[in-house]
DNA sequence: TATTGTTATACTCTATAACTATA
DNA sequence: TATAGTTATAGAGTATAACAATA
């Protein structure tokens, strides 16, 4: 593990490791110490790592979401999920659609606010939720198994508060 | 955990705003223990955050990326960047081919390798990372700033475990 | 008047195929 | 044969506009 802060030690330094002429060392100091683009990077690796992981289901992220709402709470409407996963409500009722054709989940008018739509799912909607709740636990331990175990709680708890912190800075940027 | 409702309702913070019927208290203790989700919405909220920071200078995440790289590693060539950025080759050339006919960029066949283009920045282009660094820098800042000061080299520092080991553990996606 | 949902559509980003020129 | 670059294009994700029904 190198040190995390080499500011700019390297420039054009020894090759480090195998000395091919290709595989020169670059200076990526300044993303490494950008939070932003790391995050960035991090999410895009984790997504390739999630569908490997949830091949055997054919489970996209946005659905493993939308399940794992869906199922923690019933009668959820079709904004209150939206907001939740950070998306436009046109974008997410297509893809609603489309559970809803396969037989996962089910749509009902709200009782109490004839606008809305109140989300459950179906018989096989809760199994295929049970199954990627199974798979998830395993795949949570995956993505931060670099990590100690006390490593992984403060990670995920300044995760927690570092969006908690970006939502109230401006809340939900959609209808500002 | 197959505890359903038994942490995030309880934990959180009491409904902040005024208590409708409408606003009611959704259990997300499933999406906010899968750090993938975590990190994706941490994702999309930074690049907002970015967006407003930098909107004197009219600058994108990417141009950013591309521009303290080729500052820091005068003469990286296109595939070496799309490595870094994790970018596809084709994608990225169009990017570095706006940034050249806009006078940021400059292009130039390796000596030793003439397939390759290394890349450089015009005066123009210096100048634009120079402001792009500044506003880099306060930016950064802003990014952790809901984190206490050793938290963020804490976090910093996992984010780049992080990073590595997803890297290694499958050289690079694109060409395994 | 504002909100929820729906449809249609445009825009951006990303991925792939086909080709060239070099290695 | 493999790699770097280029072009074109397809695909996925995301955005806005317009509208109906309800609040």
């Amino acid at each position: 593990m190198q040190s995390p802060r080499s500011r700019s030690a390297a420039k054009k330094s020894p090759p480090v490791e195998t000395a091919d002429e290709k595989k020169k060392t670059l200076d990526l100091s300044a993303l490494q110490q950008t939070p932003g683009f790391m995050i960035r990077i991090l999410q895009l690796l984790n997504f390739e790592a999630f569908f490997r992981h949830f091949q055997s289901l054919g489970l996209s992220p946005v659905e493993y979401s939308i399940l794992m709402t869906v199922r923690d709470n019933e009668a959820v409407t079709q904004s209150e999920l939206a907001a939740v996963l950070k998306m436009r409500l046109p974008n997410l009722v297509k893809i609603l659609s489309v559970m809803e054709e396969a037989g996962i989940m089910k749509r009902k008018r709200s009782a109490r606010d004839k606008r809305a739509v109140e989300l459950s799912l179906s018989a096989a909607g809760q199994k295929r939720a049970d199954e990627a709740r199974r798979l998830g636990e395993t795949f949570n331990e995956h993505t931060l198994a670099p990590l100690s175990k006390p490593e992984r709680a403060a990670f995920l708890q300044m995760l927690t508060r570092l969006v908690e912190a970006y939502r109230r800075e401006f809340a939900r940027g959609e209808n500002a």
